[in-house]
Parts: C-alpha cells; sequence; structure tokens
RNA sequence: GGCGCGGUAGCAAAGUGGUAAUGCUGUGGACUGCAACUCCGCCAUCGUCGGUUCGAUUCCGACCCGCGCCUCCA
C-alpha cells in the first residue's frame, strides 16, 4: 500500500518517499488577494486538500503550507482604484479566501505564510543569491532601473528543467519586450524598487518590494526547510513561477533539491472557454455558493482527474448535485445506524487515491460503496456505512447531516420547514380520508415551492429540489 | 517557431493487450392510491488510417481536430 504521483519534473509517476517520514512537507501556491477567487482558484485547495488528507493517514505529521501572497503590483493597483488601504484590502481577499475555501470542505493548511510578514527572510536570500554570484543589482543611477535585483539565470546550469525548455526556446518565443538593463533577456526580478506612494521595504538595494517568485522560496525554507516533498499548484504556474523558484532555493542552497515532487492541477474552462477578463467568465466561488452548496463544487472538481483539463458548466454542477442528492438519500435511510470504525486500507477506493489521486475512480467506489451499505443487513450495516463515510471523509464529502443536507436552501425564496411539516400533516390527514385528489393538490403546491416530498413506510420525507 | 496535453456513450469521466468502471440524463418494468425515493433491465466498440500482435480502445507511426504554456493568470 504506497502512494504514487505523478511528478512534473520527470513527466512520469512515481513512489512516493519522503525525505523524513516523520515530517512529511507540502507547499502549494496560494492566492494574490487583490478579489474574490474563482473557480480556478478552487482547484488547487480542493486537490492538494484531498492530498494531504490522504497524507495524513500515512504519515503521522503532515506539514502543509500555503501562502498568502499580499504584495503584489495587481493588489497595489486595485487598493489605488479603490482608494483603500493596501493590508486592508489584501487582510479583507485574504479573509474572503479562507471563507470561500471552508465552504469548499477544505481544511486548514497546517500553516498559512504571509509574504509581507517575510520581508526580512526575502532580503537575505537575495543577498546570499549575490554572494554566490546567482544574481546581480543594478547601480547605475537611472531612474526606473536604479534598485532592482535580477537573478542571472545563465548562472544555473540545468535552469528550464522543470518546464522542459532550453534557454534559448525560451527567448524565441518571447513576448514580452526586455527590459534594457537585464544582463541576459531571461533574467528574472528578485527585487525591485518602489516609489514614494507605493509600498516598500528597505533593503541593501534601496527601498523596494520583493518580486512574485521570491516570496515562496523564501518561506519555503523558512517553514518547511531547504527541501521539501511536495510543492503543488496550478499549470500555469510552471512556467515561469516554479521554474524561478527552482532557480532561486536551488542556488541559494548550493545546489540541493528543493522539491521532490513537483504536482501541477489542470485548468478550469467555463463552457469551453478559458476563463478571461476578455470574455467576462470568471466564475467566482462566492457567487457560486449563492446557487450550490460548497459540496456540489467539490465533488465536480474531484469528479475529474487533477491533471486534465475540466469543463466548468450548469450541467456539470446540476449533475453532480444530483449525485450528492443520491449519496446522501442513502445515508439520510441510515440516519440511526452508528458508523463503526473501520480498515479502510485494503479498499479500492482507498488505493485509487494513492494512485496519485484518481477521485474519479474513488467516486465511483464511493456510488458502489453507498449501495453496499443499501443492501446491508445487520451487523454489516455499522461496518458498511463506517466505510463509505471513511472513504467519503478522505475526500471531504459526506460529512454532514443528511437531513440538513435535504433541506437546504436551493436558492429562491424558501418556504420554512414549519411550513412545510405543516402541509405535510394537512396532505397527510387528507390521505388518511382517501381525499387524494386533495393530497395531490397540496404535493402539486408544496412542489411549486421547491420541494418534493417522498413517502415511506417509516412516514413522509421531503427535501429541497 | 519551441515545449506540452487531449480526442471514450446524450452529458461528465475512469480504465485495460483479450471486446469498456461510475455518475447524471433518457428509456422499459417493479414498487406506489398516483408520485417521489429505491430496485431490476436497456442505451458506446473507445478521432481517422496504417503497423506490431493469436488478439489493440489500450503499443508504434502518420494524419485530422481541439487545447495549454513560452516572464508575474490556479
Amino acid at each position: 500500500m504506497s502512494l504514487t504521483l505523478y511528478n512534473t519534473l520527470t513527466r512520469s509517476k512515481q513512489p512516493f518517499e519522503p525525505i523524513d517520514s516523520e515530517r512529511v512537507t507540502m507547499y502549494v501556491c496560494g492566492p494574490t488577494v487583490y478579489n474574490r477567487v474563482h473557480i480556478g482558484n478552487a482547484r488547487p485547495a480542493v486537490v492538494f486538500d484531498t492530498l494531504y488528507r490522504v497524507l495524513n493517514t500515512l504519515y503521522p505529521k503532515v506539514e502543509y503550507a500555503r501562502n498568502i501572497t499580499d504584495i503584489d503590483d495587481k493588489i497595489m493597483k486595485t487598493a489605488a482604484e479603490l482608494g483603500e488601504n493596501i493590508s486592508a484590502l489584501s487582510a479583507r481577499y485574504a479573509q474572503a479566501y479562507f471563507d470561500d475555501m471552508a465552504a469548499l470542505n477544505n481544511l486548514s493548511p497546517t500553516i498559512v505564510p504571509y509574504a509581507t510578514q517575510h520581508i526580512p527572510e526575502m532580503i537575505n536570500m537575495v543577498a546570499r543569491l549575490i554572494d554566490k554570484g546567482h544574481a546581480y543589482n543594478i547601480d547605475n543611477g537611472i531612474e526606473g532601473e536604479q534598485g532592482h535585483v535580477l537573478f542571472a539565470v545563465q548562472s544555473m546550469a540545468d535552469y528550464g528543467a522543470l518546464s522542459g525548455r532550453s534557454l534559448d526556446d525560451m527567448l524565441a518565443g518571447a513576448r514580452v519586450e526586455v527590459a534594457s538593463y537585464k544582463k541576459y533577456a531571461g533574467d528574472f526580478v528578485l527585487w525591485k524598487p518602489s516609489a514614494d506612494n507605493e509600498p516598500g521595504w528597505d533593503s541593501p538595494w534601496g527601498r523596494g518590494r520583493p518580486g512574485w517568485h521570491l516570496e515562496c522560496s523564501a518561506m519555503i525554507e523558512k517553514h518547511l526547510g531547504d527541501s521539501i516533498d511536495i510543492h503543488g499548484g496550478g499549470q500555469d504556474l510552471i512556467f515561469p513561477h516554479h521554474e524561478n523558484e527552482i532557480a532561486q532555493s536551488c542556488c541559494a542552497h548550493d545546489g540541493k533539491p528543493f522539491a521532490n515532487i513537483w504536482m501541477h492541477n489542470g485548468f478550469i474552462n467555463i463552457e469551453g472557454e478559458k476563463m478571461s477578463k476578455s470574455l467576462g467568465n470568471f466564475r467566482m466561488v462566492n457567487d457560486l455558493l449563492e446557487q450550490y452548496p460548497g459540496e456540489v463544487l467539490r465533488y465536480v472538481i474531484l469528479s475529474a482527474h487533477y491533471r486534465s483539463e475540466q469543463n466548468f458548466g450548469k450541467d456539470l454542477l446540476d449533475s453532480a448535485w444530483r449525485s450528492l442528492d443520491t449519496l446522501y438519500g442513502f445515508l439520510r435511510t441510515q440516519n440511526d445506524t452508528q458508523a463503526a470504525s473501520v480498515d479502510i486500507s485494503d479498499s479500492d477506493a482507498y488505493s485509487a487515491l494513492l494512485d496519485d489521486l484518481n477521485t474519479p475512480m474513488a467516486i465511483s467506489e464511493l456510488h458502489k460503496l453507498a449501495r453496499e451499505m443499501h443492501c446491508a443487513e445487520g451487523a454489516n450495516l455499522p461496518l458498511a456505512k463506517g466505510r463509505l463515510l471513511a472513504i467519503a471523509g478522505l475526500m471531504g464529502l459526506l460529512q454532514q447531516n443528511p437531513e440538513e443536507w435535504f433541506t437546504l436552501s436551493r436558492g429562491g425564496d424558501d418556504i420554512s420547514a414549519e411550513q412545510v411539516e405543516a402541509l405535510i400533516a394537512k396532505r397527510n390527514q387528507a390521505k388518511a380520508d382517501k381525499d387524494y385528489a386533495g393530497a395531490d393538490v397540496v404535493r402539486e403546491e408544496l412542489k411549486l415551492l421547491g420541494v418534493v416530498l417522498e413517502d415511506s413506510r417509516e412516514g413522509t420525507k421531503w427535501r429541497r429540489g
């Protein structure tokens, strides 16, 4: 029973062997907090949260860090537009991010480092990189150039290993104008000067702020160590962000390996198109949460393999909701059954998760387990329920009370539970009187209010649907 | 131009060298006063063309189609 993960670095699946099995380390790139996050930001959070849960079944201690980038030009721009204090703005959106992620049943990472709280560590790393000849600062007194510190990519032999590019290739397709002060076109910024009206910190190279890639390297070094087990993020971060992180960290540590396994989740598209400003098709998590339970979003994300592209759309969300209704429906009939604690290590679902986080397979097994529970009798019932909930729990699914699940608001103006119960009582009286027409009128009335009735031997259950 | 990914039922999505999980939808039936839920059944030959093989959706090659990245977008 061992974990296998796909490593972007080697472009193959490989057995996971932690550097220190007493302390497994994982770092995932978090959001830049200048806006509410969209569903694409939620994917890595859900995927790596699931991996975190799985790792916790295998190792006694897992250190999972997910950063908050709270200093960035986009934040500065937004703050200026809104006339809001930068730190207030970033704090507001960081909290919004936490709220959104919690709504998707993501556990809190063990460490949530903020970029602005690690400026000394970043400056220290830049200084070391300069000392070791991997970086240089621009000290020519020219306005707009003075105060930059750049990483010299040519100083690193295997720069480009993660993204599989040679330096020549990178420059051949470059779409961006090269700043003239760079010694080499591919060099990237470690530290940049701040104008008086911009946020900045004093440094040996003048008042300025860190480049984007630097914060992750510095925070990983501080909280997780020079070498970590797993580094994750979206596929788009492979180049340049992760490539540059590797450059910074490896060179600061004299060539020590940085992350053993690099994992990258695929993109989420909307109705077949990439989310983009020009298309105006961003789907913000908090907007979706007004129409769908967070668990539906999570189920959708987990219903595709994390490395593949996923196409978000209304059909998918509705379908996921129906699927969860079925699963919760089974659990609802066993609400009085006490789930037994069980060993899931030999289950197909667990094996699927260990196989590079094959969540679609695991969800498939989840449905089989639900059906097994549905068919189980006697002493097998608590065991079957235990298995179902344990596997589901590894994916952050099916953890709420089924009764509450079915009475969750599904958007629109909801009739209160008391009113529903009153109408059900009225209908049951009509049924008792053999006034089926009258009973159907009530049921139809409820249906129009978004409430579906289910008669059973134990009485009438209802759900919003 | 460089690097990389993908094309499986109406939709979504796994998977395997020996004729394809699972969910949603649709559909036939059972159950039900009627429904709903649930249960039983049905609905694909895996982009195209070749090759390797006893046998390929799964390996190799070509082609067609779609997509991503190439300096700050998860």
